[in-house]
DNA sequence: CTGGGGAGGGGGCCC
DNA sequence: AGGGCCCCCTCCCCA
Protein backbone atom coordinates (compact mmCIF):
# COMPACT_ATOMS: atom_id res chain seq x y z
CA UNK A 1 0.00 0.00 0.00
CA UNK A 2 2.98 2.27 0.62
CA UNK A 3 4.51 1.31 -2.36
CA UNK A 4 1.26 2.19 -4.28
CA UNK A 5 1.29 5.77 -2.26
CA UNK A 6 4.97 6.55 -3.45
CA UNK A 7 4.29 5.00 -6.74
CA UNK A 8 1.89 7.46 -6.81
CA UNK A 9 3.17 10.57 -5.74
CA UNK A 10 6.25 10.14 -7.84
CA UNK A 11 3.78 9.88 -10.92
CA UNK A 12 2.15 12.82 -9.79
CA UNK A 13 5.58 14.82 -9.70
CA UNK A 14 6.49 13.47 -13.03
CA UNK A 15 3.31 14.61 -14.68
CA UNK A 16 3.82 17.91 -12.81
CA UNK A 17 7.04 18.21 -14.43
CA UNK A 18 6.13 16.98 -17.86
CA UNK A 19 3.30 19.47 -17.82
CA UNK A 20 5.56 22.58 -16.80
CA UNK A 21 7.95 21.35 -19.70
CA UNK A 22 5.33 21.31 -22.08
CA UNK A 23 3.92 24.64 -20.79
CA UNK A 24 7.24 26.13 -21.29
CA UNK A 25 7.58 24.51 -25.17
CA UNK A 26 4.35 25.95 -25.94
CA UNK A 27 5.18 29.37 -24.67
CA UNK A 28 8.37 29.26 -27.02
CA UNK A 29 6.90 27.93 -29.62
CA UNK A 30 4.27 30.89 -29.37
CA UNK A 31 6.75 33.57 -28.66
CA UNK A 32 8.50 32.15 -32.02
CA UNK A 33 5.66 32.58 -33.89
CA UNK A 34 5.04 35.79 -32.86
CA UNK A 35 8.21 37.11 -33.47
CA UNK A 36 7.56 35.43 -36.78
CA UNK A 37 4.61 37.73 -37.48
CA UNK A 38 6.07 40.51 -36.20
CA UNK A 39 8.77 40.18 -38.48
CA UNK A 40 6.26 39.84 -41.44
CA UNK A 41 4.46 42.49 -40.71
CA UNK A 42 7.12 44.85 -40.13
CA UNK A 43 8.46 43.62 -43.64
CA UNK A 44 5.25 44.38 -45.44
CA UNK A 45 4.67 47.79 -43.87
CA UNK A 46 8.33 48.55 -44.71
CA UNK A 47 7.39 47.40 -48.68
CA UNK A 48 4.38 49.14 -48.46
CA UNK A 49 6.28 53.09 -47.14
CA UNK A 50 8.86 51.83 -49.94
CA UNK A 51 6.17 51.62 -52.80
CA UNK A 52 4.36 54.25 -51.82
CA UNK A 53 7.77 56.85 -51.56
CA UNK A 54 8.17 55.40 -54.78
CA UNK A 55 4.81 56.34 -56.40
CA UNK A 56 5.34 59.48 -54.82
CA UNK A 57 8.67 60.70 -55.90
CA UNK A 58 7.19 59.69 -59.63
CA UNK A 59 3.90 61.59 -59.48
CA UNK A 60 6.26 64.24 -57.94
CA UNK A 61 8.94 64.49 -60.59
CA UNK A 62 6.17 64.60 -62.75
CA UNK A 63 4.53 67.79 -61.23
CA UNK A 64 8.30 69.35 -60.84
CA UNK A 65 8.29 68.67 -64.98
CA UNK A 66 5.50 70.69 -65.42
CA UNK A 67 6.78 73.39 -62.63
CA UNK A 68 10.39 74.08 -62.50
CA UNK A 69 10.12 77.53 -60.69
CA UNK A 70 8.76 76.27 -57.54
CA UNK A 71 9.65 76.22 -54.45
CA UNK A 72 11.35 72.58 -53.60
CA UNK A 73 10.68 71.24 -49.74
CA UNK A 74 13.65 69.05 -49.01
CA UNK A 75 12.64 65.78 -48.31
CA UNK A 76 13.53 64.64 -45.17
CA UNK A 77 12.99 61.27 -46.37
CA UNK A 78 17.04 59.92 -47.12
CA UNK A 79 16.80 63.53 -49.39
CA UNK A 80 14.69 62.87 -51.32
CA UNK A 81 13.19 65.76 -53.12
CA UNK A 82 9.85 65.48 -51.66
CA UNK A 83 7.91 67.94 -54.55
CA UNK A 84 6.85 71.63 -54.37
CA UNK A 85 5.20 73.68 -52.03
CA UNK A 86 3.05 74.34 -55.24
CA UNK A 87 2.58 70.71 -55.74
CA UNK A 88 -0.19 68.75 -55.81
CA UNK A 89 1.48 67.17 -52.02
CA UNK A 90 -1.17 67.83 -49.65
CA UNK A 91 -2.62 65.75 -46.76
CA UNK A 92 -5.63 65.03 -45.03
CA UNK A 93 -7.00 63.16 -42.26
CA UNK A 94 -8.40 59.77 -41.88
CA UNK A 95 -9.93 58.30 -39.36
CA UNK A 96 -8.52 55.45 -37.84
CA UNK A 97 -10.30 52.72 -37.01
CA UNK A 98 -11.19 49.08 -38.09
CA UNK A 99 -12.99 50.43 -41.25
CA UNK A 100 -9.92 52.64 -42.19
CA UNK A 101 -9.18 53.27 -45.57
CA UNK A 102 -6.86 50.18 -47.08
CA UNK A 103 -3.86 52.05 -48.04
CA UNK A 104 -3.29 53.08 -51.74
CA UNK A 105 -6.55 52.74 -52.14
CA UNK A 106 -7.75 55.46 -54.61
CA UNK A 107 -10.39 57.74 -54.03
CA UNK A 108 -12.63 59.71 -56.37
CA UNK A 109 -11.98 63.28 -55.79
CA UNK A 110 -14.94 65.95 -57.74
CA UNK A 111 -13.20 68.88 -58.31
CA UNK A 112 -15.74 70.30 -60.24
CA UNK A 113 -14.36 70.27 -63.60
CA UNK A 114 -14.31 66.50 -63.96
CA UNK A 115 -13.48 63.74 -61.54
CA UNK A 116 -9.87 62.36 -61.08
CA UNK A 117 -8.89 59.68 -59.45
CA UNK A 118 -6.01 60.40 -56.68
CA UNK A 119 -3.84 58.06 -55.22
CA UNK A 120 -4.19 58.29 -50.96
CA UNK A 121 -1.44 57.24 -49.07
CA UNK A 122 -2.79 55.74 -45.75
CA UNK A 123 -0.70 56.98 -43.22
CA UNK A 124 -0.99 53.70 -40.53
CA UNK A 125 -2.78 55.19 -37.03
CA UNK A 126 0.08 54.18 -34.58
CA UNK A 127 -2.69 53.89 -31.89
CA UNK A 128 -6.15 55.41 -30.92
CA UNK A 129 -5.79 57.11 -27.82
CA UNK A 130 -8.76 59.16 -27.85
CA UNK A 131 -11.49 61.25 -28.90
CA UNK A 132 -10.22 64.12 -31.28
CA UNK A 133 -7.01 62.29 -32.22
CA UNK A 134 -6.41 61.69 -36.00
CA UNK A 135 -3.90 60.09 -38.57
CA UNK A 136 -3.22 61.56 -41.60
CA UNK A 137 -3.19 60.46 -45.15
CA UNK A 138 -1.08 61.78 -47.75
CA UNK A 139 -2.64 62.03 -50.49
CA UNK A 140 -1.34 63.06 -54.18
CA UNK A 141 -2.62 62.69 -57.35
CA UNK A 142 -1.73 59.89 -59.59
CA UNK A 143 -2.90 61.00 -62.78
CA UNK A 144 -1.66 64.32 -64.48
CA UNK A 145 -3.42 66.76 -62.89
CA UNK A 146 -3.53 70.52 -62.79
CA UNK A 147 -1.39 71.50 -60.31
CA UNK A 148 -3.21 74.91 -59.74
CA UNK A 149 -6.45 73.08 -58.59
CA UNK A 150 -6.64 72.60 -55.32
CA UNK A 151 -8.58 69.88 -54.44
CA UNK A 152 -10.38 68.53 -51.23
CA UNK A 153 -10.84 65.12 -49.80
CA UNK A 154 -12.99 64.88 -47.40
CA UNK A 155 -13.29 62.24 -44.59
CA UNK A 156 -15.95 62.03 -42.66
CA UNK A 157 -16.89 59.95 -39.50
CA UNK A 158 -19.75 57.89 -38.17
CA UNK A 159 -20.55 56.97 -34.76
CA UNK A 160 -21.49 60.26 -33.99
CA UNK A 161 -18.42 62.15 -33.20
CA UNK A 162 -16.81 63.23 -36.19
CA UNK A 163 -13.01 63.92 -36.54
CA UNK A 164 -11.93 66.98 -38.08
CA UNK A 165 -10.81 66.45 -41.23
CA UNK A 166 -7.48 68.20 -42.16
CA UNK A 167 -7.43 69.28 -46.35
CA UNK A 168 -4.37 70.97 -46.78
CA UNK A 169 -3.90 72.35 -49.94
CA UNK A 170 -0.01 73.46 -50.87
CA UNK A 171 -1.36 73.81 -54.38
CA UNK A 172 0.28 76.99 -54.87
CA UNK A 173 1.31 78.84 -57.95
CA UNK A 174 4.41 80.52 -58.52
CA UNK A 175 3.86 83.68 -59.20
CA UNK A 176 0.86 84.42 -56.83
CA UNK A 177 -0.58 83.47 -53.99
CA UNK A 178 -2.81 80.79 -54.76
CA UNK A 179 -6.61 81.27 -54.24
CA UNK A 180 -7.68 80.26 -50.75
CA UNK A 181 -9.70 77.03 -52.45
CA UNK A 182 -11.46 74.89 -50.06
CA UNK A 183 -14.00 72.86 -51.17
CA UNK A 184 -16.18 71.90 -48.72
CA UNK A 185 -17.38 68.25 -50.31
CA UNK A 186 -19.72 67.91 -47.33
CA UNK A 187 -20.42 67.85 -44.55
CA UNK A 188 -19.36 70.94 -42.06
CA UNK A 189 -16.37 73.56 -42.70
CA UNK A 190 -14.02 72.67 -39.69
CA UNK A 191 -11.05 73.30 -41.66
CA UNK A 192 -9.55 75.81 -43.91
CA UNK A 193 -6.44 75.15 -45.39
CA UNK A 194 -5.02 78.32 -47.08
CA UNK A 195 -1.52 78.31 -49.52
CA UNK A 196 -0.28 81.40 -50.66
CA UNK A 197 3.06 82.37 -51.77
CA UNK A 198 4.48 86.02 -52.61
CA UNK A 199 7.95 87.25 -53.61
CA UNK A 200 8.71 87.73 -49.97
CA UNK A 201 6.94 85.43 -47.87
CA UNK A 202 4.96 82.04 -47.98
CA UNK A 203 2.80 81.76 -46.16
CA UNK A 204 0.87 78.29 -45.77
CA UNK A 205 -2.16 78.50 -43.55
CA UNK A 206 -3.36 75.36 -42.22
CA UNK A 207 -6.48 74.67 -40.91
CA UNK A 208 -8.56 71.90 -39.78
CA UNK A 209 -11.90 71.32 -40.83
CA UNK A 210 -14.50 70.20 -39.52
CA UNK A 211 -16.62 67.63 -41.38
CA UNK A 212 -20.28 66.30 -40.82
CA UNK A 213 -21.22 63.22 -39.70
CA UNK A 214 -22.90 62.06 -42.87
CA UNK A 215 -19.48 61.05 -44.26
CA UNK A 216 -20.16 58.16 -42.51
CA UNK A 217 -22.10 57.42 -44.88
CA UNK A 218 -20.20 56.67 -47.11
CA UNK A 219 -17.93 53.62 -45.85
CA UNK A 220 -16.13 53.14 -49.28
CA UNK A 221 -14.18 56.72 -48.82
CA UNK A 222 -15.44 57.91 -45.56
CA UNK A 223 -14.85 55.63 -42.64
CA UNK A 224 -15.07 55.76 -38.89
CA UNK A 225 -11.87 55.85 -36.64
CA UNK A 226 -11.16 55.61 -33.68
CA UNK A 227 -10.90 58.75 -32.49
CA UNK A 228 -7.45 59.89 -30.55
CA UNK A 229 -5.14 57.88 -32.78
CA UNK A 230 -1.66 58.91 -33.22
CA UNK A 231 0.00 60.68 -36.13
CA UNK A 232 1.13 58.21 -38.07
CA UNK A 233 4.09 56.55 -38.73
CA UNK A 234 5.05 58.00 -42.44
CA UNK A 235 3.57 61.32 -41.83
CA UNK A 236 5.66 64.25 -42.49
CA UNK A 237 3.12 66.55 -41.91
CA UNK A 238 2.43 68.36 -39.17
CA UNK A 239 -1.28 67.32 -37.38
CA UNK A 240 -3.22 69.08 -34.80
CA UNK A 241 -6.54 67.25 -34.19
CA UNK A 242 -8.98 68.20 -31.82
CA UNK A 243 -12.45 68.67 -32.38
CA UNK A 244 -12.76 70.92 -29.38
CA UNK A 245 -13.88 74.37 -30.50
CA UNK A 246 -10.56 77.38 -30.42
CA UNK A 247 -10.14 80.47 -32.09
CA UNK A 248 -8.12 80.79 -34.86
CA UNK A 249 -5.64 83.73 -35.06
CA UNK A 250 -4.15 85.20 -37.99
CA UNK A 251 -0.57 84.47 -38.87
CA UNK A 252 0.87 88.94 -38.21
CA UNK A 253 3.82 88.35 -40.16
CA UNK A 254 1.86 87.27 -43.22
CA UNK A 255 -0.91 89.57 -42.45
CA UNK A 256 -3.06 86.94 -43.17
CA UNK A 257 -6.66 87.42 -41.79
CA UNK A 258 -7.26 83.77 -41.21
CA UNK A 259 -11.04 82.85 -40.93
CA UNK A 260 -12.57 82.10 -37.43
CA UNK A 261 -15.19 79.54 -37.37
CA UNK A 262 -16.68 77.64 -34.47
CA UNK A 263 -15.39 74.40 -35.34
CA UNK A 264 -12.15 75.04 -36.18
CA UNK A 265 -10.16 72.85 -34.12
CA UNK A 266 -6.50 73.76 -34.30
CA UNK A 267 -4.68 76.34 -36.75
CA UNK A 268 -1.40 76.85 -37.65
CA UNK A 269 0.45 79.06 -39.97
CA UNK A 270 3.36 78.19 -41.47
CA UNK A 271 5.44 80.97 -42.46
CA UNK A 272 8.74 80.64 -44.78
CA UNK A 273 10.72 83.38 -45.98
CA UNK A 274 12.65 82.69 -49.26
CA UNK A 275 15.48 85.17 -47.87
CA UNK A 276 16.12 83.53 -44.69
CA UNK A 277 13.61 80.69 -44.88
CA UNK A 278 12.50 80.63 -41.61
CA UNK A 279 9.46 78.18 -40.62
CA UNK A 280 6.99 79.50 -38.09
CA UNK A 281 4.70 77.25 -37.16
CA UNK A 282 2.30 79.26 -35.24
CA UNK A 283 -0.77 78.69 -33.18
CA UNK A 284 -1.79 80.89 -30.44
CA UNK A 285 -0.71 80.26 -26.51
CA UNK A 286 1.16 80.69 -23.96
CA UNK A 287 4.94 79.85 -23.34
CA UNK A 288 4.03 77.33 -20.76
CA UNK A 289 2.01 75.54 -23.50
CA UNK A 290 5.04 75.95 -26.44
CA UNK A 291 6.93 73.06 -25.58
CA UNK A 292 5.95 69.82 -26.63
CA UNK A 293 4.18 71.44 -29.50
CA UNK A 294 6.89 72.93 -30.57
CA UNK A 295 8.94 69.97 -30.41
CA UNK A 296 6.52 68.07 -32.53
CA UNK A 297 5.71 70.14 -34.99
CA UNK A 298 9.23 71.08 -35.54
CA UNK A 299 9.90 67.30 -36.35
CA UNK A 300 6.97 67.36 -38.53
CA UNK A 301 7.13 69.98 -40.44
CA UNK A 302 8.48 70.40 -43.58
CA UNK A 303 11.87 70.21 -42.40
CA UNK A 304 14.70 71.48 -44.52
CA UNK A 305 13.87 74.17 -46.76
CA UNK A 306 16.46 76.02 -49.08
CA UNK A 307 16.28 78.73 -51.51
CA UNK A 308 19.07 77.42 -53.59
CA UNK A 309 16.89 74.94 -54.70
CA UNK A 310 18.26 72.04 -53.51
CA UNK A 311 16.16 72.21 -50.13
CA UNK A 312 14.97 74.61 -47.86
CA UNK A 313 16.90 74.36 -44.64
CA UNK A 314 14.59 75.55 -42.31
CA UNK A 315 16.63 78.11 -39.77
CA UNK A 316 13.45 78.51 -37.19
CA UNK A 317 10.92 76.35 -35.96
CA UNK A 318 8.36 77.90 -33.02
CA UNK A 319 5.38 76.56 -32.57
CA UNK A 320 2.66 77.76 -30.49
CA UNK A 321 -0.78 76.19 -29.65
CA UNK A 322 -3.69 77.79 -28.72
CA UNK A 323 -6.96 76.66 -27.71
CA UNK A 324 -9.11 75.36 -24.00
CA UNK A 325 -7.10 72.23 -24.32
CA UNK A 326 -3.57 73.75 -23.68
CA UNK A 327 -0.94 72.02 -24.04
CA UNK A 328 1.04 72.03 -20.86
CA UNK A 329 2.77 70.20 -18.89
CA UNK A 330 2.14 71.16 -15.26
CA UNK A 331 4.05 70.69 -12.29
CA UNK A 332 2.73 67.17 -11.48
CA UNK A 333 2.70 66.19 -15.26
CA UNK A 334 6.56 67.35 -15.32
CA UNK A 335 7.15 64.87 -12.87
CA UNK A 336 5.13 62.32 -14.70
CA UNK A 337 7.61 62.75 -17.69
CA UNK A 338 10.24 62.69 -15.40
CA UNK A 339 9.65 59.67 -13.71
CA UNK A 340 8.25 57.96 -16.65
CA UNK A 341 11.37 59.21 -18.93
CA UNK A 342 13.57 57.56 -16.18
CA UNK A 343 11.64 54.74 -16.29
CA UNK A 344 12.04 53.64 -19.72
CA UNK A 345 10.54 54.20 -22.80
CA UNK A 346 7.22 52.25 -22.98
CA UNK A 347 5.87 53.09 -19.65
CA UNK A 348 7.33 56.77 -21.53
CA UNK A 349 4.90 56.22 -24.34
CA UNK A 350 1.86 55.17 -21.47
CA UNK A 351 2.95 58.74 -20.50
CA UNK A 352 2.59 60.50 -23.45
CA UNK A 353 -1.02 58.65 -24.36
CA UNK A 354 -2.49 59.86 -21.09
CA UNK A 355 -1.15 63.20 -21.36
CA UNK A 356 -2.43 63.23 -24.74
CA UNK A 357 -5.78 61.90 -23.54
CA UNK A 358 -5.94 63.95 -20.66
CA UNK A 359 -5.07 67.43 -22.25
CA UNK A 360 -7.71 66.16 -24.95
CA UNK A 361 -5.21 67.13 -27.73
CA UNK A 362 -3.61 65.28 -30.58
CA UNK A 363 0.05 66.11 -30.84
CA UNK A 364 2.00 64.66 -33.39
CA UNK A 365 4.61 62.86 -31.83
CA UNK A 366 7.69 61.28 -32.95
CA UNK A 367 7.70 58.56 -30.01
CA UNK A 368 4.29 57.56 -31.53
CA UNK A 369 6.63 56.34 -34.39
CA UNK A 370 9.65 55.21 -33.89
CA UNK A 371 9.38 51.45 -34.68
CA UNK A 372 7.79 52.34 -38.52
CA UNK A 373 9.66 55.39 -39.36
CA UNK A 374 11.71 55.57 -42.22
CA UNK A 375 14.60 57.82 -40.95
CA UNK A 376 13.94 61.13 -41.95
CA UNK A 377 16.61 63.41 -41.59
CA UNK A 378 15.59 67.22 -40.48
CA UNK A 379 17.44 70.20 -39.83
CA UNK A 380 16.56 73.13 -37.44
CA UNK A 381 18.18 75.84 -36.04
CA UNK A 382 18.64 77.48 -33.91
CA UNK A 383 17.76 74.74 -31.57
CA UNK A 384 15.34 74.70 -29.32
CA UNK A 385 16.20 73.19 -25.99
CA UNK A 386 13.11 73.14 -24.63
CA UNK A 387 11.74 70.25 -27.01
CA UNK A 388 14.58 67.99 -26.75
CA UNK A 389 14.95 67.68 -22.91
CA UNK A 390 12.08 65.23 -23.11
CA UNK A 391 12.98 62.75 -25.56
CA UNK A 392 16.97 63.00 -24.26
CA UNK A 393 15.74 61.85 -21.23
CA UNK A 394 14.02 58.93 -22.74
CA UNK A 395 16.15 58.05 -25.33
CA UNK A 396 19.57 59.16 -24.49
CA UNK A 397 19.63 59.49 -20.71
CA UNK A 398 22.79 57.33 -20.54
CA UNK A 399 24.09 58.63 -23.66
CA UNK A 400 23.22 62.30 -22.13
CA UNK A 401 25.17 61.77 -19.12
CA UNK A 402 28.02 60.57 -21.16
CA UNK A 403 28.13 62.63 -23.68
CA UNK A 404 28.08 65.76 -21.17
CA UNK A 405 31.08 64.00 -19.80
CA UNK A 406 32.24 64.30 -23.04
CA UNK A 407 31.76 68.01 -23.68
CA UNK A 408 29.17 66.90 -26.23
CA UNK A 409 25.54 65.39 -26.17
CA UNK A 410 22.27 65.68 -27.50
CA UNK A 411 22.39 69.38 -26.71
CA UNK A 412 24.98 70.47 -28.97
CA UNK A 413 22.81 70.51 -31.84
CA UNK A 414 22.38 74.56 -31.50
CA UNK A 415 26.35 74.55 -32.66
CA UNK A 416 26.48 75.54 -36.01
CA UNK A 417 28.37 72.09 -37.15
CA UNK A 418 25.56 70.23 -35.31
CA UNK A 419 22.53 71.48 -37.23
CA UNK A 420 21.16 68.46 -38.24
CA UNK A 421 18.92 67.35 -35.47
CA UNK A 422 17.75 63.46 -35.18
CA UNK A 423 13.63 64.12 -35.34
CA UNK A 424 13.19 61.46 -32.54
CA UNK A 425 15.48 63.04 -29.71
CA UNK A 426 16.43 66.17 -31.06
CA UNK A 427 20.17 65.66 -30.86
CA UNK A 428 21.92 67.24 -33.33
CA UNK A 429 24.28 66.55 -36.48
CA UNK A 430 26.79 67.63 -38.70
CA UNK A 431 25.44 66.06 -41.72
CA UNK A 432 21.79 64.95 -42.79
CA UNK A 433 24.40 61.28 -43.20
CA UNK A 434 24.87 61.13 -39.65
CA UNK A 435 21.40 61.66 -38.84
CA UNK A 436 19.99 58.90 -40.79
CA UNK A 437 22.58 56.54 -39.15
CA UNK A 438 21.57 58.05 -35.68
CA UNK A 439 18.21 57.54 -36.48
CA UNK A 440 18.26 53.90 -37.52
CA UNK A 441 18.48 53.73 -33.77
CA UNK A 442 14.81 54.62 -33.52
CA UNK A 443 13.53 53.06 -36.17
CA UNK A 444 15.36 49.87 -35.72
CA UNK A 445 16.21 49.39 -39.78
CA UNK A 446 19.27 47.35 -39.79
CA UNK A 447 20.25 47.13 -43.73
CA UNK A 448 23.48 45.50 -43.26
CA UNK A 449 23.21 42.15 -42.75
CA UNK A 450 25.59 39.09 -42.23
CA UNK A 451 25.85 36.47 -44.91
CA UNK A 452 27.02 34.31 -42.71
CA UNK A 453 24.09 33.94 -40.46
CA UNK A 454 20.58 36.03 -40.35
CA UNK A 455 22.06 38.57 -38.01
CA UNK A 456 21.19 42.52 -38.97
CA UNK A 457 22.87 45.22 -37.96
CA UNK A 458 22.50 49.06 -38.51
CA UNK A 459 26.04 49.85 -39.49
CA UNK A 460 28.57 48.44 -41.51
CA UNK A 461 31.60 48.32 -38.88
CA UNK A 462 29.34 46.97 -36.53
CA UNK A 463 28.35 44.26 -39.39
CA UNK A 464 32.18 43.89 -39.92
CA UNK A 465 32.70 43.19 -36.14
CA UNK A 466 30.42 40.91 -35.77
CA UNK A 467 31.97 38.55 -39.07
CA UNK A 468 34.95 38.64 -36.71
CA UNK A 469 32.60 35.78 -34.82
CA UNK A 470 32.44 33.79 -37.90
CA UNK A 471 35.91 34.09 -38.65
CA UNK A 472 37.18 33.57 -35.49
CA UNK A 473 39.79 36.94 -35.47
CA UNK A 474 40.79 37.83 -32.78
CA UNK A 475 43.42 41.04 -33.13
CA UNK A 476 43.88 42.22 -29.88
CA UNK A 477 46.22 40.15 -28.15
CA UNK A 478 46.79 40.82 -23.91
CA UNK A 479 50.51 41.32 -23.70
CA UNK A 480 50.88 39.73 -20.90
CA UNK A 481 48.84 36.78 -21.30
CA UNK A 482 48.65 36.30 -24.58
CA UNK A 483 44.87 36.09 -24.63
CA UNK A 484 43.35 37.49 -27.82
CA UNK A 485 39.91 39.40 -28.29
CA UNK A 486 37.94 40.43 -31.40
CA UNK A 487 37.57 43.66 -29.51
CA UNK A 488 39.65 46.23 -28.42
CA UNK A 489 37.89 47.21 -25.75
CA UNK A 490 37.19 43.54 -24.22
CA UNK A 491 41.10 43.55 -24.38
CA UNK A 492 41.57 47.06 -22.45
CA UNK A 493 38.50 45.11 -19.88
CA UNK A 494 40.69 41.95 -19.40
CA UNK A 495 43.57 43.96 -18.53
CA UNK A 496 42.20 45.30 -15.68
CA UNK A 497 42.87 41.00 -14.57
CA UNK A 498 46.57 41.96 -14.38
CA UNK A 499 46.13 45.87 -13.16
CA UNK A 500 43.82 44.55 -10.10
CA UNK A 501 41.84 47.85 -11.54
CA UNK A 502 38.66 48.07 -10.00
CA UNK A 503 36.77 51.22 -10.82
CA UNK A 504 33.55 50.13 -9.90
CA UNK A 505 32.80 50.49 -6.01
CA UNK A 506 29.65 49.72 -4.42
CA UNK A 507 28.13 52.85 -2.28
CA UNK A 508 26.77 50.53 0.18
CA UNK A 509 29.62 48.72 1.45
CA UNK A 510 33.38 48.85 0.69
CA UNK A 511 33.25 45.99 -2.41
CA UNK A 512 35.23 46.71 -5.41
CA UNK A 513 34.89 45.34 -9.24
CA UNK A 514 36.64 46.11 -12.22
CA UNK A 515 33.38 45.14 -14.09
CA UNK A 516 30.01 47.43 -13.90
CA UNK A 517 27.94 44.69 -15.00
CA UNK A 518 29.27 42.96 -12.00
CA UNK A 519 28.41 46.19 -9.56
CA UNK A 520 25.01 46.13 -11.31
CA UNK A 521 24.79 42.67 -10.02
CA UNK A 522 26.26 43.26 -6.86
CA UNK A 523 24.09 46.13 -5.49
CA UNK A 524 20.88 44.14 -6.58
CA UNK A 525 22.12 42.22 -3.49
CA UNK A 526 21.91 45.47 -1.38
CA UNK A 527 18.13 45.81 -2.60
CA UNK A 528 17.18 42.88 -2.13
CA UNK A 529 15.74 42.68 -5.43
CA UNK A 530 14.77 39.23 -6.79
CA UNK A 531 12.68 39.50 -9.54
CA UNK A 532 13.22 35.64 -11.14
CA UNK A 533 11.13 33.35 -9.75
CA UNK A 534 10.80 29.99 -9.88
CA UNK A 535 7.49 28.52 -11.18
CA UNK A 536 9.31 25.00 -9.18
CA UNK A 537 9.53 25.98 -5.94
CA UNK A 538 8.90 29.58 -5.90
CA UNK A 539 12.70 30.74 -4.47
CA UNK A 540 13.36 33.81 -6.09
CA UNK A 541 16.79 35.17 -7.14
CA UNK A 542 18.08 38.46 -8.11
CA UNK A 543 19.43 37.13 -11.74
CA UNK A 544 17.96 34.81 -14.36
CA UNK A 545 21.31 33.04 -14.40
CA UNK A 546 20.85 32.24 -10.92
CA UNK A 547 17.35 31.02 -11.50
CA UNK A 548 18.57 28.84 -14.57
CA UNK A 549 21.09 27.32 -12.39
CA UNK A 550 18.56 26.84 -9.94
CA UNK A 551 16.11 25.08 -12.20
CA UNK A 552 18.80 23.19 -13.46
CA UNK A 553 20.07 21.61 -10.44
CA UNK A 554 16.46 20.58 -10.01
CA UNK A 555 15.71 19.14 -13.14
CA UNK A 556 19.21 17.05 -12.94
CA UNK A 557 17.78 15.57 -9.55
CA UNK A 558 14.48 14.82 -11.11
C1' DC B 1 27.78 35.67 -5.54
C1' DT B 2 31.80 37.10 -8.03
C1' DG B 3 34.92 37.29 -11.91
C1' DG B 4 35.37 37.47 -16.50
C1' DG B 5 34.59 37.07 -21.57
C1' DG B 6 31.52 37.43 -25.91
C1' DA B 7 29.04 40.31 -28.45
C1' DG B 8 26.19 44.13 -29.75
C1' DG B 9 24.58 49.26 -29.51
C1' DG B 10 25.87 53.80 -30.00
C1' DG B 11 28.66 58.22 -30.34
C1' DG B 12 32.78 60.67 -31.78
C1' DC B 13 36.45 61.40 -34.65
C1' DC B 14 39.73 60.88 -38.38
C1' DC B 15 40.97 60.18 -43.04
C1' DA C 1 30.41 62.31 -47.80
C1' DG C 2 31.27 58.04 -46.36
C1' DG C 3 33.92 54.41 -44.33
C1' DG C 4 36.44 52.89 -40.70
C1' DC C 5 38.12 52.96 -36.30
C1' DC C 6 38.16 53.92 -31.36
C1' DC C 7 35.87 54.15 -27.32
C1' DC C 8 32.34 53.44 -23.91
C1' DC C 9 28.55 51.02 -22.35
C1' DT C 10 25.47 47.22 -21.72
C1' DC C 11 23.51 42.66 -21.75
C1' DC C 12 24.16 37.97 -21.54
C1' DC C 13 26.37 33.96 -20.36
C1' DC C 14 29.50 30.87 -18.07
C1' DA C 15 33.01 29.27 -14.66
Amino acid sequence: MVFHTQIASIMEVLANAAVAEICKLVDDDYAVFRLEITQSQKENRTLRRKLQLLELKVSRERVLASRPNSVKIFDQYRGMARGHLTGGHRSIVKPAGPNAWRDDQPITVDEGNGTSTQHVIVIESAEAAGPGGLSLVKQESTEGENPTHSRDIQTGAAAGVVPPVAVEDLATTPQHRTRPSITEVSGTLNAVLKSETDTETLTVTHRLLHTGSDHGSDPERLLLGRLGCSPAPDSKYLLYGNPSPRTVHSHQDSGDAVETGNDLSRSYTTVMDPGIMPLVLETQTDLSRVDWNKYSSSVYSEGSLDKKGEGLVVDEVTVKMEGDAPLTCNADETHLWERYSQSNTSDFLDCRDRLETNLNVATHSPLHTVRDRDPVSLSMAPYDSHGSIFFDQVFNSDDRARDEVRGGGATSGNSKDKRFLCMFCNKGFSCPQKVEIHQRVHTGENPFSCTQCEKRFSRQDHLKRHQRVHTGEKPFSCPQCEKRFSQAGDLKRHQRVHTGEKPFSCTQCHMRFALAGNLKMHLKVHKGERPFTSMHCGKRFSERSYLRTHQQKKHSAV
